[in-house]
DNA sequence: TTGGTGACGGTAT
DNA sequence: TATACCGCCACCA
């Protein structure tokens, strides 16, 4: 209220990608431009969140549109995968055909 | 202010 | 199927 409330359009965007995220199912996945879609931009913005607000994520849930993500997460990714009994391909990359999820 | 960068996506080769 | 390239656009030095 006083002559600086800032309404910061970037923590929005930011709270409403990590809400996105927090809706993938365990066993399921979604992709950059999904969420891209919904919240409204572009997927390299939603990569960019990922990487700064990951914590306390289950980004394993949310891969690129192939199904894969960059090798220096893939091994973290494919634990959480087979814990959680994601569909993968014989690849090693997430059957999107079988696991990819809408997000609404 | 300008330019480089990037948890991407799609198309071409 | 894998690799290369370009397009996008907010963020940072």
């Amino acid at each position: 209220m006083s002559h600086s409330d800032p309404p910061d359009p970037r923590e929005a965007y930011v709270e409403a990608v990590l809400a996105v995220v927090e809706q993938v199912p365990p066993g399921r996945v979604t992709t950059y431009g999904s969420i891209a879609d919904v919240v409204g931009s572009g997927p390299r913005r939603v990569g960019s969140v990922m990487a700064r607000e990951a914590d306390g994520l289950p980004w394993w849930r949310v891969v690129r549109a192939d199904g894969s993500l960059p090798p220096s997460h893939d091994e973290r990714a494919h634990a959480a995968y087979a814990e959680e009994g994601t569909p993968l391909t014989a690849s090693g990359r997430v059957d999107m055909v079988a696991a990819y999820w809408q997000p609404s």
